[in-house]
DNA sequence: GCTGTTTTGTTAAAGGATACAATAATAATT
DNA sequence: AATTATTATTGTATCCTTTAACAAAACAGC
């Protein structure tokens, strides 16, 4: 059975003896419609394979029942890989939008493009969900703009009350407390942190100041040292290179992300430095990853599914215009072996 | 300074001093419009901040420049956790969508869904891409529905004559021969196949097949055993406990799949047993971790770039009925130390 | 016959693309 | 120079498919 034209809801009420709203209206089971009508129209429609036009409905609805997923890569990061934390967030995104009924829209982004007018001034999408770390500064401006145009948006990412729009994160802060905690607690006296304090991205900057709060309240802030390191593993091999070379290798080694704890495993292991007898080390994020790694990685887990559950509910609250506010996530540590608990 | 409404092409119209058709031309640079006047509207577009809609143009012009991707999770595997393989094409997919303009619509689907009539019916996408293993005969009924449907769409896997529908993929059997071929090179002499061989995924069955035909040629058939597994790491350290159970080790393990290869190290691990030097052990796809374990895993790569650029490709091609084929691409092993290489 | 429900039909958007018609401007022809 | 042919540019009207406000029947009960 070959059909030539995709039937129309005009076709439907040609067929069943009704007019086209009335079709419409079944359709969408308006109890409107006497059921026996109802019930002939949607037999029709099904025998006709009909599906309604979403663009003409969207069209007429003014809404698209789809949002979209800006994720923003690291600039410095190699185009062939994804931050594979922003991976496992997109997984429990589509998941969420697939349970709310909603189609998500996925697009990678870089910071320079016209992002922040794309999607729902098109129509295309009702809401904007913003995942990434970012030139900040940058990033900051186009996020302002978005709230001046009145789009609907969430962000994945520190809330921040100089920040407009709402966030939906994972309290790095405490995050870095807990696993610096963890290190005092077994013994650790000299410490290095590798990984941007700031500048690059609030995120690390928060996990910074965790670590750097609670070495303060243990008094060991005079053996601490940071080094930069933007966001991959080459970054956290260079970075603990550097420890070595400068002969600063503290006792425990805190990073800010997995990736980059993984290079420092790398430069360890290269240095025949041993993790974690001689040097602890622990990461931030808790990818797949890191359970592999040897010696496995201690890190700092952010729940993934809930985040992109929240972000979703949020968003579609957001659309509806109900009050929605900043949620903070709390953070656990996962204990491995590259910290030398056992 | 903010705006009640939207603007539309009418709004540019009026205060052009043209006609909503011309405003449509200029905006879309058809020559047909004067240069002077073309500018003029676009200049005026821009100061509005004006998007064309997209649901309105789509509707008019019939077409979505949206593609969809289905992906399809493995029904045992957990929830949470996504193929990592799926993940990195899902990366190289949406690249690959945004250079050629189009929008990427991404979906997760159950097999028993009725994701063969959702898509393009409803005009949402010009075309689909699908990609996942699967139970293979549903799926392969509801192939057959989306061709007959006329339904454009590329689906990654094998190729296959019986099956309709162009499909791109990396070729399974020929990456069996040559990891196979390279342990044989090795010197060894007693395999195992850890993987269902076939019933579950046409990937896998070719992998085999590769697997065992290498083997044939060499004469080794005789020692070689076989092991279901369907896909998770806890399939493949189930069935290499079994292996050491039935006291049936031998010099090689060949995983249909590194998650299965990381549940076999995992799992010998824990029985004390030296990999590279008591047995060897290779997977196959090169996911991110596969770098990462002890020892680190030699594999079978699957160029996920090229393989989105040449899905999303064809499928365009498809979408404007050219004439398209299956393609293959060639896989290459990767070299690292679970072979005892070095 | 009148009022109140159900149920259905009529009509008008929603915003932009395009076939066709019309006008203006330029070139070609006698 | 006058007239026709040609091209460049713009406007008009319609179409794409649904949804929804409003209007109009149809039918019940009093």
């Amino acid at each position: 059975m070959f059909m030539k034209e995709k039937a129309t809801s005009f076709d439907i009420a040609h067929l069943a003896g009704v007019s086209q709203s009335t079709v419409s209206r079944a359709l969408n089971n308006s109890p409107l419609v006497n059921l026996e009508t109802r019930e002939r129209v949607q037999r029709i429609a099904q025998e006709l394979n009909y599906k309604v036009d979403k663009n003409a409905s969207n069209l007429r609805k003014q809404k698209s029942s789809t949002i979209a997923l800006l994720l923003f890569e690291d600039p410095t990061s190699d185009d062939s890989m994804i931050n594979p934390f922003f991976l496992a967030m997109l997984g429990s995104i589509t998941r969420a939008c697939a349970k709310a009924n909603y189609d998500l829209l996925v697009s990678f982004q870089n910071l320079e493009d016209d992002w922040h007018a794309e999607y729902e001034d098109s129509n295309k999408a009702d809401g904007i969900i913003l995942l990434g770390y970012g030139n900040y500064t940058d990033y900051q401006t186009k996020v302002a703009q978005l709230e001046s145009q009145g789009t609907h948006f969430v962000r994945w990412g520190a809330p921040d009350k100089d920040h407009p729009g709402v966030s939906i994160g994972c309290d790095n802060y405490q995050g870095g407390q807990s696993i610096t905690e963890h290190l005092i607690a077994l013994g650790k006296k000299t410490f290095a942190f590798i990984g941007d304090n700031g500048v690059h991205a609030p995120e690390f900057m928060a996990r910074y100041r965790g670590y750097n709060d609670t070495l303060k309240k243990h008094n060991l802030t005079a053996k601490s040292v940071q080094r930069n390191a933007i966001s991959t593993e080459d970054d956290g091999s260079d970075a603990v290179r550097s420890l070595i070379a400068c002969n600063e290798l503290p006792e425990a080694i805190v990073c800010a992300s997995d990736l980059i704890a993984m290079g420092a495993l790398r430069a360890l292991r290269r240095a025949n430095i041993n993790v974690p007898q001689d040097v602890a080390v622990v990461g931030y994020d808790n990818i797949a990853v890191s359970a592999y790694t040897t010696p496995a990685l201690s890190t700092v887990q952010q729940n993934t599914n809930l985040a992109g559950e929240l972000l979703v509910d949020t968003l579609l609250r957001a659309i509806n215009n109900e009050k929605v506010e900043d949620y903070l996530m709390p953070a656990d540590i996962i204990i491995r072996q590259s910290c030398g608990s056992d």
